[in-house]
DNA sequence: CACTATACGGAACGAGAGTTCCGTTTGTCA
DNA sequence: TGACAAACGGAACTCTCGTTCCGTATAGTG
């Protein structure tokens, strides 16, 4: 990991492996619908939406769609790649800040609100341990190496216990907007329930059990 | 609710709507085989066990499993009420243990435990705030009573803040098992971030975010 | 403009799961 | 013991969803 940025589309043309040839005009731009299409989809519905749903969205036939992503889940971790990616840069972003206590709880309650507003940056991040993790490895190590660093400074200032890892972290907050859902799920009670996670998280209260 | 027990299968003969007639004794022995047999699976495998599973662990076509429970759901819930009800108890008695304090946490640790190790009790927990509630309404709201009561006596000696319900504590305290299950999820995790959580209820983590 | 590789659309296929149906078996009672 | 209602078993049906296939349309090229 280089830390640096990872594209999932470089430019517009010459996407996928065509073998050298560029794509053609129409297959472009069908990819495109198809990507911005997925996006708005899996983030309203999760990634338990029909396949068909997304192809109507886009406006082409599943036949097309599939052409251009082999399968569902390879759709899905295109259009989940670049979020993670994106809390992975706000995390390193955080690290650098002057207040990396402060830095660290805004953090979680960012990733907290996306992962909300997201489904399926939710349902991602709630199978990241299971075996997404091996698909999207680029994007979740990402995320991890971010919030490891940002987690290490906010405990070396004594904002934050020492006894839990990144993992850890993401689990807890993605547990809280479980929680969050479960009760009705606004805004509001997302942000009040990873507050008590935070509470938690504090240096203060390694009292534990 | 009169807080008292609510039973599921009162005796073993005669349990359901047969019109008053007694069933049949291989009736009766089935019937009690399904429930066995689906309390096993469902709590190994979770709800989404195929009901063949179910019919086939009892020994049984699932022409007969149907026949004592109409859909899938009401058999599960016929499971799961008995564990929520005792669940309930559970939370009754340690509203009244000498310390309220010790008590609230040692239940959200039994709680956190038991579904951990009974996928039903996990997967109807953490459906709870959606619909499954209006079903299991009884064993539900016997559940939300004995934990009113237990983390009212607990805020009253100052053990926890005072500004969550019975309702988030059931909520974060199954958030934090799916978290423990996202990363691994062996009976000590659980009870790790179980703990972080509890550190966020106690009233020394009312900082919040 | 004609030709062909590329791409498209959507019907059809197959797997998996819940539920129903009905011919067969069996407990119960006179 | 004989008759019948009750209960049984499991094949079959239905519905959903991911994926494949193939006849048709079209962008790109000489």
């Amino acid at each position: 990991m280089d830390g640096g940025r990872i594209s999932i589309d470089e430019g517009v043309a010459a996407t996928p492996e065509t073998g050298g040839r560029p794509m053609r005009a129409d297959a472009v731009k069908n990819r495109q619908r198809i990507l911005d299409a997925a996006a708005e989809v899996f983030a309203s519905e999760g990634v338990s939406v029909p396949i068909d749903a997304v192809a109507a969205r886009a406006g082409v036939g599943v036949g097309t769609l599939y052409r251009h992503f082999p399968t569902k889940e390879a759709l899905f971790e295109a259009i989940v790649l670049t979020k993670l990616i994106d809390l992975a840069d706000a995390a390193r972003a955080g690290a650098g800040a002057s207040d990396p206590g402060q830095a660290f709880f805004a953090f979680v309650q960012l990733m907290a609100a996306e992962a909300t507003m997201k489904r399926d940056l939710f349902d991602a991040l709630d199978a990241a341990g299971i075996d997404f993790k091996s698909r999207c490895a680029d994007g979740v190590e990402a995320l991890q190496a971010g919030i490891t660093t940002l987690l290490g400074r906010a405990v070396d200032v004594g904002a934050v216990r020492d006894d839990v890892d990144a993992g850890e972290v993401v689990a807890l907050i993605i547990g809280a907007c479980h929680a969050a859902e479960s009760i009705g799920g606004n805004a509001e009670s997302v942000q009040r329930l990873v507050g008590v996670v935070c509470g938690g998280l504090r240096r203060s209260a390694e009292a534990g059990l």
